[in-house]
This record gives structure tokens, sequence and C-alpha cells, in this order.
DNA sequence: CTATAGTTGACAGATTTTGTAAGGTATGAT
DNA sequence: ATCATACCTTACAAAATCTGTCAACTATAG
């Protein structure tokens, strides 16, 4: 039940990005070193979140990344979900996908299910403004 | 965000222990024939249960498992700790370990200790009863 | 036209997971 | 006693996944 350094990184990553960024872009050698995160991982991982509509590019010299929409409008789970495919607990849900065994009927089977929901929903009730302004108010000033 | 299969395995096996077990043993045998799990490997798995205090065995012909309690005393997060080891989202929480970069305060570390709370209290929310019911309503005639 | 910085795909190293093998130990039954 | 059963344990191999690197490309500001 380990979630991904790819997610960690894309979340943290997001986080430094809302905190630097001031309406210009901010350019992943940036946040890579100042996250301490492989430039080049990095650029995969943003490659991912602007599929997703997360972020938007800025070519060139003095381009970076920006947020594609408010950081209020965007959600840990969605960020997680994007650069980490399944947010669900077991293959079987991924779709296309039949049933674990032979067991006709999964024992286990609702509760994997449940518990994909939860862990969606509480991702996705916690905001990148949530955390950029609990990171604000920590490390802010001092 | 994958649940290995050891913890799917684990959690089968001790609802079909529960749904075979009349007070009398049940030997691994059967259940990886019914599950269609390899023995080998659950083996090691109810090695690690037993040390856990949740089966108790018994050896020689006849013999087996059972459980250490009755089944309305086993929650489903305790069989899935057991069986793989750490039940949270993120390494830093191991104990022993550092922060996860340099990054003075981490901006989520809160969210994924939250993220495990919720997931622990879920599965400890269910007991094993609960499964062998659900299982009991659903497949136990027809 | 040059330096910056995003874009992309291929690939290698490391790690973890999953499963196999082979031997051991306890015990009930003959 | 001895034999078959079934748990117990360790070591290891195969497979999958994750993490990270590399190289080459495209767009654009100055
Ligand atoms: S069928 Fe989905 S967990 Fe078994
Ligand atoms: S220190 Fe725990 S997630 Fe960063």
């Amino acid at each position: 039940m380990r979630l991904s350094t790819r997610a960690q990184y894309a979340v943290r990553a997001m986080v430094d990005l809302s905190l630097h960024s001031e309406g210009r872009p901010v350019s992943l050698k940036d946040i890579a070193l100042r996250e301490d995160i492989p430039l080049n991982y990095l650029e995969q991982l943003f490659n991912r979140l602007r599929r997703g509509a997360i972020v938007e590019s800025v070519r060139g010299p003095g381009g970076g990344y920006l947020l594609a929409r408010e950081s209020s409008a965007i959600r840990v789970g969605e960020i997680v979900a994007t650069v980490e495919e399944p947010l669900t607990p077991v293959s079987c849900m991924d779709k296309g996908k039949g049933r674990c065994t032979r067991t006709a009927a999964c024992t286990t089977h609702n509760v994997w299910e449940m518990l994909g929901e939860r862990i969606r929903t509480f991702l996705d009730s916690i905001t990148l403004e949530d955390l950029v302004i609990e990171a604000r108010g920590r490390g802010g000033e001092e």
C-alpha cells in the first residue's frame, strides 16, 4: 500500500510550482533544484500533468509551467491519478479484466472497491490551495 | 496505490478458512486448491499470520490452521498489516527514517499521514465475520 | 542564430513482488 | 517403529515495476 515516488514528487512539485509562480511560468530546473528531484524524471511527470490538463507549458527561454486552473480547483487526487495511473487497490478494477480467481464470487472484491472509493474521496477532498496555504503558514517567514 | 497479492491472498484465504472450518483445522492444501493460490506461497503467508497471532496451527496428519480468535475479533486491517508490513503510503513514516527531502518542512507529509490513517481506520472497521456473512449470503445456497 | 526550456521515446539499473524448491519438524495412524 | 501428512523455514529465481538516465528534437525570446 505504497504511493510511488512519482506521486509524491508530482504533488510536491505542484505545491512548489504554486508557491513560486506569481503568474509567471516556473521552469522545471528550478523546481528540480529546490525539491531535489531528478530533472529528467520531473519532465516525464509534467508531461503527464500537461496531458491531464493540470498544468500548461510555455516553451522557450523564460518558459516553464503554469497551473492550468486556480490551485483551489486542483485536487490532490487528480494529480496522483494523473501520474500514477491506477488509484484502485486491485487490478481487477482496471477495466477489461476478469475476476481475481476461479472463485465464482470473489469474497473480498467489495472491500477493495470500497477502500478505493475512500482513498479517492479523501484525496479529492484536498486541493492544491489547501497545501499551499499550509506551507505558507509554516515556512513562509522564519 | 496497489495492494500486494500477498494481502489479497491472505484475506481471501482467511475468509475461506472461516467458511470451511467447523472448529476443525483446515489444511492449506485445501485452501490453496479452492482459492487457486500457490501452496508454498500460502505457507509463507500463514507463517506470518501465525506469528501475528491471527491463526493457530495444528501439525501432523489431520492438522491445519484455526482462527486464533472469533472471526468477529479479527479485523481486515490486521490481516493486511501482518502480511504486508507497512500500511503507510510513504516510507518516511516507517520509523527511523528521516524526512523525504532536503525541504525543511515537507509540504505533503501531512496529507500522506492522514491518508494512511483513513486507510487503516477503514480496514480496521471491517471484521472477518463481516466478510464471512456476506459470502454466505451470496454464495451459500444456489 | 543562439541559448533556453519544454517534448518525446528508448532504455538501463535497481528494487520489489511473486513464486519455486528443497529440506526440515511434529504428530496421528497403522 | 515407520510412514504419511501437513506445518515450518530458508534460500533462491523469475517477473514485474519503479526509478532514473540519455539522446535527440522543437519552439521561442533575445
Ligand atoms: S475479483 Fe476483484 S478482488 Fe477478487
Ligand atoms: S517527509 Fe514524509 S512525505 Fe515528505
